[in-house]
DNA sequence: GAGGACTCCTATCTTACATCA
DNA sequence: ATTGATGTAAGATAGGAGTCC
């Protein structure tokens, strides 16, 4: 049960707050187990606000003023104001912490009555916050006595009340708009099979594939974001432990040319004169089997040193993925 | 060159859903 | 069988950068 009244806006400023006059007499009127409650709602000019208002009602409604359980001697600044706990509106989606304990989130409103003209003339809309230009105040007392939890069940019943009596596509726009659209199996495969043909779209191929689809410009757009970004990651996840392998490779062959070198310095120095290195030596890459001819043992050795930290200090990456990938392969 | 429109990328948030104790 | 906690995948948003006109 609600009462509608006409009220002054009292605004406190400053160390020594005035005891609000209109308190004195809405609490002589009524019972004293009373809540105040402010309510944001759009403003209905038109059959075109009428519509959007599906979306919006109901308004948003704050409790802001719990008369019982206060003294009245205590000053108003210290009221604990309940949209400061988080619970009455749920958090908006993306927004700053600010923004999130506010608890008030006129621009959620805003786009998602945005959303109904979107999908009314399928415009793609780059600034959502333009469309609807505002907002009027409207104050109401309450009886006390009711939960939030009442209170929740009492603007959903007036939703659905509103909702009954706006157009079905509102109905089922606000329902969207509200809940996590979960893509069907076969929107899934016709999106996927569309990724793998050109991961990126044009305007006209978006629009296209969001008509096929039923769904919305926007979404389909968001879907191929999203689907880059994560090939991308994969890729890159795929990439480093191709790169981690590849390391760890190099190092061990690394290790294993280090201590040839170690034997042949060995060997020279145990017999010096016989030592005459050939003019050609061929080796062997352990790894991908290849025969490598090289002028000198030095040469080959000092090659084999040269390669004893091929991370060390990267400039950059010296192999293509695909050599990386056919290396690998190999070994 | 300035600025608007548009797209993409990236980081992040939020929610639906699955899994497990 | 149910339920709450937790993790993950994916839809969605915001903001910055680049490009084109």
């Amino acid at each position: 049960m609600s009462f509608e009244c006409t009220m002054e806006l009292a605004l406190s400023l400053g160390d020594t707050p005035k005891p609000f006059t209109f308190l004195d007499k809405i609490q002589k009127r009524f019972d004293k187990d009373l809540r105040f409650c402010m309510a944001l709602g759009p403003v209905i000019r038109d059959e075109n606000d009428r519509r959007r208002s599906s979306i919006l009602d109901p308004p948003v409604q704050l409790d802001l003023l719990p008369f019982s359980p206060v003294p009245r001697n205590q000053p108003s600044s210290q009221l604990r104001f309940p949209w400061l706990t988080e619970k009455l509106i749920p958090a908006e989606p993306g927004s700053s912490d600010g923004q999130r304990r506010s608890g008030l989130y006129v621009n959620r409103l805003l786009r998602e009555a945005v959303a109904v003209e979107e999908v009314e003339d399928a415009a793609v809309l780059s600034s959502p916050n333009s469309a609807v230009s505002s907002f009027q105040m409207g104050f109401a007392l309450y009886r006390s006595g009711r939960s939030k939890r009442d209170l929740e069940a009492s603007l959903n019943e007036a939703e659905t009340e509103r909702a009954a009596s706006s157009r079905a596509s509102d109905e089922e726009e606000n329902r969207l708009s509200r809940k996590k659209l979960r893509l069907s199996k076969d929107q899934y495969v016709f999106l996927e099979e569309s990724f793998k043909e050109h991961n990126t779209l044009n305007l006209k191929q978006k629009l296209a594939l969001a008509k096929q689809l039923n769904l919305r410009p926007r979404q389909v757009e968001v879907w191929f974001q999203n689907r880059r970004a994560r090939t991308k990651l994969k890729q890159t996840e795929v990439d480093c432990e191709y790169l981690k392998r590849y390391c760890e490779t190099l190092t061990e062959e690394n290790r294993r040319l280090q201590k040839d070198i170690q034997e042949l310095r060995a060997f020279k120095t145990s017999q010096p004169f016989f030592m005459q290195p050939p003019a050609t030596t061929l080796t062997m890459c352990p790894s991908c089997q290849r025969v490598v001819s090289t002028s000198s043992t030095a040469a080959a050795a000092e090659a084999a040193a040269s390669t004893a930290m091929p991370f060390a200090k990267p400039k950059s990456y010296p192999f293509s993925q695909t050599q990386v990938r056919a290396h690998l392969a190999a070994s």
